[in-house]
Order: C-alpha cells, then sequence, then structure tokens
DNA sequence: GCTAAAAACTGGTCATACCAATATTCCAGG
DNA sequence: CCTGGAATATTGGTATGACCAGTTTTTAGC
C-alpha cells in the first residue's frame, strides 16, 4: 500500500508556459536562432504578468533551449544537444573534488559486488571472468590496456551477483565514472607502466571469486580500487598544475 | 581557429546565486531533505531582491537539485533520485522479490558508511550516535522501538562519512526502503521482542565507530543488517500466506 | 492533555517602476 | 545617394511591494 494516491501538487503557470514553448519549439514553429517573442509581448498574450513569463525562460534557459541577451532579446539554440544533464552529473563536472567522492562510492559497491559474487556466481559466469583476464593479458604482452575489457571485467563481476538492484545502482555510478575521467585514467596507466600490477590484481580478484572466497574477493577488490583512487588524486594534482 | 574570443557576457546575479547553492549542495553543507532557507531570508542574507532568488530557485528547480512545495518551503532533493530512485520503485513494485535486492544493495552501502565514519567521524559526530544509542535505550526500557530514531542513527552514520555523493545515494536507496516495508518491520520488531538485540547492535556500530575500527564497525553493521534481512524474508513469506 | 481555531511563515502570482544593454530609426554631412 | 553617428525605442535584468494560497506552528479553549 504504496504510493497509491498521486502527490497532488497545483501546477504553477510558468510550468505551462514552459510545456507551451518546448511544443513550439519541438514541432518546428520556433525554429533554431529564431527570436521568440519578448517577455512584455508573450506575458500579454498569455494573459499572465511578465514574472510568470520571465520565470518560464530561465527554466529553458537552464535546459539549453534558449538563450537571452540582455536589449538583444531570446532565441531558440540549436537542439542538437540540448540534453539536460542529471543533477549528480552537473555536480561532478563542476566539482573536481566531488570525483573523489565518487571514485569512493565506487569502491564500496564494487567491493561489495565482488563479496557477493564470491557468494554467488556460476561456473560459466566464473569462466567469463576467467576468459576476459586471458584477454587482459594477451594484450598487456604488447604493452596495451584495453578499457573497454576492463569495463567488462567488473561488469561481468556484478552480474554475477545476481542482484538486479546492485547492477542498475553500480552501472549508473559507472556510467559517471567513464564519462568523466576513464579516458584519462587508461592512458595514465599505459604511460606510466602500471599495466602488470593491475593484471595481476585482476587476476587475484577472479582466482578469489572462482574459489568462492568472499572476504578476499572484496580483499582484492579493494587493493585494486586503493590504487585507482590514490592514480586518480595523482591526475587531479598533475591537472591543477597546468591551470 | 574558432572562438578565439569568449563570448562576454554580463553574469546575471541569478546565475550566482545558483552556483553558491550548488556548492553548499555539493559539499554537503544542504543534505539531501533538509530545507534551503526561505525565499526572502536569502534575498536578505545575500542582499539581493526577491525575484532574483526566485528564479535561481526554478533554475535549481528544473535541474533537479530542489523542489519547491507552496507554503512548505525548498528543500534539497537526492542527487540520484530522478536517475535511481524512479526506475528503481517501477522495479520493485511489479516484482516484490525485488525488495531483497534493495535490502541487499543498502546492506552493501551502509557497512561501506560504517567503515568510511570510523575513520573520519569527528567527536562531535561520535557524540550524536552515542546520544541516539542513549534514546533507544531510554525507549527500549518501556519496550518500544522508535523508526524514527534507528533511521536518524543510520543517517548520522553516513553523514560522518563525510562524502557527498555516498550521503545522496544511501538517502536515496533509504527512501525507497522506508515506503515499502519500513512501517511493517517495525511493528514486526515490537512484537517479535527483538529490541533488545537491535539495540545491542546499534550500541556496537557505534562503539567500533567510536574506537577507530572500521573493519569492526563494517562487521557489526553486516551483523545487524544480516538480521534485518532475515526478518525481512520472514515477513514476505507471511505475507504470502495472506495473498 | 488534547483538539481545533488562529496566527505566522512560505512559495506563487501580479503590477509597476527603473536600469542597462542592444536594435532601430533618422538626420546631418560627405 | 550613401554614410556615420546620435537620438530613440525596444528588450532583458533588477528591485519593491502587495496580495493570494497552501503549510506549519502556535495558541486558546474545552
Amino acid at each position: 500500500m504504496t504510493n497509491v494516491f498521486k502527490p497532488i501538487r497545483p501546477k504553477k503557470i510558468s510550468e505551462e508556459i514552459v510545456t507551451q514553448i518546448k511544443v513550439l519549439i519541438s514541432e518546428g514553429q520556433l525554429k533554431p536562432g529564431e527570436r521568440v517573442p519578448s517577455e512584455r509581448e508573450l506575458a500579454a498574450l498569455l494573459g499572465v504578468s511578465r514574472p510568470s513569463v520571465r520565470e518560464a525562460i530561465m527554466v529553458l534557459e537552464a535546459m539549453g533551449l534558449v538563450e537571452s541577451r540582455q536589449g538583444g532579446g531570446t532565441f531558440v539554440r540549436s537542439l542538437t544537444e540540448s540534453t539536460l544533464a542529471d543533477p549528480l552529473t552537473s555536480l561532478v563536472e563542476k566539482n573536481p573534488r566531488m570525483l573523489h567522492h565518487l571514485a569512493e562510492v565506487r569502491m564500496g559497491l564494487e567491493t561489495w559486488s565482488a563479496y557477493l559474487a564470491a557468494q554467488r556466481a556460476t561456473d560459466e559466469e566464473i569462466e567469463t571472468l576467467r576468459k576476459l583476464v586471458a584477454e587482459m593479458e594477451r594484450q598487456a604482452e604488447d604493452g596495451g590496456w584495453d578499457a573497454e575489457i576492463d569495463t567488462r571485467f567488473h561488469y561481468a563481476i556484478t552480474t554475477a551477483t545476481h542482484n538486479t538492484i546492485q547492477l542498475h545502482v553500480l552501472n549508473t555510478i559507472q556510467g559517471l565514472f567513464h564519462t568523466t575521467i576513464m579516458v584519462a585514467l587508461t592512458e595514465f596507466y599505459q604511460k606510466e607502466g602500471y599495466i602488470k600490477m593491475l593484471l595481476e590484481h585482476h587476476r587475484t580478484i577472479m582466482e578469489r571469486i572462482a574459489a568462492r572466497d568472499p572476504d578476499g574477493a572484496r580483499q582484492a577488490m579493494a587493493e585494486h580500487l586503493e590504487l585507482v583512487r590514490d592514480k586518480m588524486q595523482q591526475l587531479e594534482s598533475d591537472n591543477q598544475l597546468l591551470s
């Protein structure tokens, strides 16, 4: 008996205006680069006050749909990249210190995944992990490191928890991580010759899971991610030197 | 050689307010669920007019960082609410078996919180935990168990991690948990006389954190949540008999 | 002590005025 | 006729102030 009733909330009239203008833009009646009627004009047309129109336009501007210039007017932007990022992303991108927090949360989730996976992984799933490690070894011999394989390895572990929600949550965090720093991190690995160590880490994690040793798997995962965290911090301070 | 010159734009003061509040949220000075000062108050604090504050809040609301209710106030949302809670809610509602998964994810997050809190909790935060346990003891003497105090205890631990993202993620999961099963679980406790055991659990967790013993704190939290998980499973099978 | 009325916030809307930046118009000088 | 620049109109940005409509808190009465 949860949430049977919808949360009745009086819709603000500024929201109504927002949806109307969004429709106009998506229908092409307001084309990119075109001028939106002035705030006073809109207020008159819609029969509302200017502040209401103004709030609507602020929201549209925050969504990246329009752009206002004082004295100039309000213009429709190309909606090629008008996707409003989710709250977490917008904060992490702006504040590098958040990356450290993010890495830490990921650490908690992944160690937990390793722990659960060691309890429940099927033989088939363990075999998948084994193959991924073998693939890593093959690439490592050439001095290469494929972030794609790395990601698939961690994903496979969480799959082996047989917990849909864990998979979903970790996937969300992992996605953020990937879009923000993964690339730089991979380059860093290759340059600094950490590949052997990384390979060893992954092999140990795989073996602890295969041995059905939850605590060992968690420990191995923790050590691996501690390295990642430290290197990331190093990357951060390097970047600060540039700016 | 494009865009050598930056587009000179006079920064709107509402944008300035937006960034200020974003910083407060990302630094954890404004925690999820907390009230942000009223519009009039903010206007006075910042020395600007209310419309400016209002526009800033509209933008923040559009970004999903805060939520305003007329007459109520403006509240900080969990950053992961839109990305995690909504999809997960639909999952859990369709498949009650998911509750078990949800409890397990919470277990992973909370054990991690306990681990981190034992490393970083300030003396003041430890004192808060101690007071909460004392309050539990007082109520337990009358054979009562207050879910509110329980929740605040766990919340305080995650606050002591000093990790904003961990706080937001756990808050989202916790919220899901609360709306689905928390009430039934509390009744269950009271009937079955588990209160003494619960009290002991919480005291141990608090003591391990106070002793700066990360592994011990994690272990204590794990044992506590294992009990919760088992009792929940018991509840589920009972409910199945009814349906 | 508990309940219900009332008072005090708080966000939502509106009206108005003025400022600052930009567009537009228009006129004088080439 | 064109051209440059000043005067003018338009537009978004900010500030006051007022009132309404829900919430929350306090208070008064039973």
